[in-house]
DNA sequence: CCCCATAAGAAACGGATCGTATCTTAATTT
DNA sequence: AAATTAAGATACGATCCGTTTCTTATGGGG
């Protein structure tokens, strides 16, 4: 007997991009085929090409619904532990992907289709880390001084140079960014606190 | 008549690279094909397979080779222009070749030789700041902190950061690197001068 | 100067995957 | 219940892969 069952819509879409992030898982992305993915998801070829027209889109719809965790900005009590945690986050979500996938799907999107991925590895870059400064100029961490945007953007920037070129960033490499960049660089641009240690 | 030269060694090989690097510029990394290739080159695939096993390879070569301008360390008399002026010569030596291109290799390549390209696009990093740094400090702009690797490395891995993610960078960001984040950090971790301005 | 090892270049292959077109039929809409 | 929509199966020509086979130009060694 055959099956008799056509899956619709959102239930079909989800089993697809399963198929996807497990053949992905199994094959890599360079033995990532359309038909591969059609077989596992118990489909065929002309439903995914009706979906997404090209491989490297279909895989950036799958990579971006396994890793839609959200990021929330920490409070550890303190600017430094703040951005650790935050750095340790973006490495967390993003080990769960791949690197060589997230070059390939870089270099392969169309800037459009890009867009979402960027947001995941980014997770809204200068957005995490305002909060996280604003929490230190309350404590008296920090001085009022305004933070121009590249200085916000610089803490996400540093972790995703270190995970696409490096791989995932060991917690020495996240920690020495921290200590050796962020902290000296936000203190001498915003200034101390009124309450220095 | 048939063509009844046939070229060796290094004359065949240059033909070839050259060959690939117009094929490259032609159709886009994935659009290259080994025949395409063979081609251009009036050769035939066995002598491409024969040097590369993978087009990943085979490009990485090409790349290498087009791109193997050295870069020399700047001196334009003060820290910021010098900085600004390495930042400038790495992004016209990577301009050449294509972002996409790199971020694809970097996917590809095995590790060992993904080396030579990382080399060229970091142009040996470090090395090449840590000079631009012992000028500064002999015009007395720079205390005598040491200072620690990742600060050096850090204006390479701006803008390999800026390249990969953003394509090739404008004049203004280059700048905002230089002003806004080398400038300040290595003024906080060198300590000033013996004569501050 | 000739012989011979070496590698260039031509041609053809089976196979995999591509992207599309065709057709039947289940699921949904009206 | 009828009509519309889309799933799923199948098959296709085309392209590129990576390799094999074979001929013959090339350049070095005797």
């Amino acid at each position: 007997m055959t099956k008799t069952t056509r899956r619709r819509g959102e239930a079909l879409e989800q089993a697809i991009l399963e198929a996807v992030t497990a053949e992905l898982a199994e094959h890599g992305y360079a033995g990532l085929t359309f038909e591969g993915v059609a077989v596992r998801a118990e489909t065929s070829k002309p439903v995914l090409y009706r979906r997404w027209p090209t491989k490297a889109e279909m895989v950036a719809a799958a990579t971006v619904r396994a890793n839609s965790t959200t990021i929330v900005s920490p409070d550890t009590g303190s600017l430094a532990g703040d951005l650790l945690a935050l750095l340790d986050q973006v490495r967390t979500v993003v080990d769960a992907s791949d690197r060589s996938v997230l070059l390939t799907l870089m270099a392969e999107l169309p800037p459009s289709a890009a867009e979402s991925l960027r947001e995941l590895l980014v997770a809204r870059g200068t957005q995490l880390v305002q909060p996280i400064v604003d929490h230190a100029r309350q404590r008296g961490e920090l001085g009022d001084a305004p933070l121009p945007s590249r200085l916000l953007a610089l803490p996400i920037d540093l972790v995703r140079h270190e995970i696409l070129v490096t791989g995932t960033p060991s917690d020495a490499a996240l920690r020495s960014i921290v200590d050796v960049i962020l902290m000296p660089l936000l203190r001498a641009a915003a200034g101390h606190g009124q309450r220095p240690g």
